[in-house]
DNA sequence: AGCATTTGACCGAG
DNA sequence: CTCGGTCAAATGCT
């Protein structure tokens, strides 16, 4: 099974890699024909960015499941053929289920899942209410009084475990020593696709964070989706059609040598507000970047893919772009785009 | 009503 | 047997 599945895996990104290719084939062509209309353009920058998404998300759970591979699909057989509601408890039911999971082998890979710990010191200011959010919607599960701590151990799991086959977990656990620091473990991956992150939500630098190898392109993807931010000084005229809410970064950068295109306009998108919902690399060999990012508020809708100009990115992002239209509202203009300078990367190929 | 949280019970590991 | 992790009914919240 698990050789099948990663011969079926690698099929699949060869495919999706195909597919890519093949539409960027197409792009090409159609974009040395004249007669070309923006819609045409517009649904294969889709097209495309549908791929790129597939491949993404695919590598990405990839890397955060340790070899061999996927849970999510063989959590997908468990849910589609258990029941979970409406019966009265039973322990037979109970046990049949646990039965079930440890025939498909489901306990011993939660058990090997990767586990991390994180220490988060919480502000006098925040009431002593629980560490700020990490990005991912969790449910609280359970808590327990653990032997020899002052606090209770609190229990969550993703909020999409049932829906999306996410099966992450984390436990919080305040310091005895310190009561603003709470030790958060962290145990098996997202593969669950949440579409709006807080960006008002600080996380962790990376570093504190001691997580193991196959959590970093996971936990860089959410770093660079908290941290992006739009300093959007020229949209204060077009706030009433598309009011962005986006807090101010630092900033004091240079566009030299340094340019990011708005390449893209759609009106499908997703999110509240600034969502950064994308990052690759432009190629598998590239050390570009592509962000693809939306905003839908008010009917405003648009979506950008931005391509570094540098290979070195162990730098701020910046952006001073051009003036784009949308098909829904017409024209926008983002003084710059740039990258939370807390934000590095200390392996630009991160997806590779 | 639908969702999240609380909490006592259950279960497996050690 | 003890303890930590999880489940699921009861309860709370919006």
């Amino acid at each position: 099974m698990d050789c099948s599945f990663n011969w079926e895996y690698k099929t699949l990104v060869n495919e999706l890699t195909r597919g890519i290719e093949h539409a960027k084939q197409l792009k090409a062509y159609l974009s040395s024909v004249a007669s070309t209309s923006e819609n045409q353009e517009l649904l294969l920058q889709k097209i495309l960015s549908s791929y790129e998404q597939s491949l993404l998300i695919l590598k990405w759970t990839d890397s955060t499941v340790q070899s061999p591979k996927p849970l999510p699909l063989t959590c997908g057989a468990i849910e589609s053929s258990v029941s979970f509601g409406g019966s009265p408890r039973s322990d037979d039911k109970k046990r049949s289920f646990k039965d079930h999971q440890e025939l498909i082998g489901i306990s011993k890979k939660r058990k090997s899942q990767p586990t991390w710990t994180e220490q988060v010191k919480v502000s006098v200011e925040s009431g002593f209410e629980g560490p700020t959010g990490d990005g991912y919607s969790w449910r609280k599960y359970g808590q327990k009084d653990i032997l020899g701590a002052k606090y209770p151990r609190s229990y969550y799991r993703c909020t999409y475990r049932h829906m999306q086959n996410c099966w992450a977990t984390k436990q919080v656990q305040r310091s005895d020593d310190d009561p603003t620091v709470f030790e958060i473990t962290y145990r098996g991956s997202h593969n669950c696709h949440q579409a709006t992150y807080s960006a008002k939500q600080p996380t962790l630098p990376e570093k504190q964070a001691g997580y193991q190898t196959g959590q970093y392109s996971n936990k860089v993807l959410m770093n660079l989706r908290a941290n992006l931010r739009v300093n959007t000084n020229d949209l204060a005229k077009n706030e009433t059609a598309c009011p962005f809410s986006i807090p101010r970064t630092i900033s004091g950068l240079t566009d030299e040598n340094r340019h990011f295109q708005i390449s893209q306009v759609d009106d499908n998108l997703i999110g509240n507000g600034y969502s950064p919902s994308f990052v690759s690399p432009t190629t598998p060999e590239s050390n570009y970047f592509s962000v693809s990012s939306s905003c839908q508020m008010n009917g405003c809708g648009m979506v950008y893919n931005l391509h570094h100009s540098e290979s070195d990115l162990n730098d701020i992002f910046s952006a001073n772009t051009s003036t784009t239209s949308s098909p829904l509202m017409g024209e926008f203009s983002l003084d710059h785009l740039e990258l939370d300078p807390s934000f590095s990367f200390d392996n630009p190929k991160i997806f590779l």
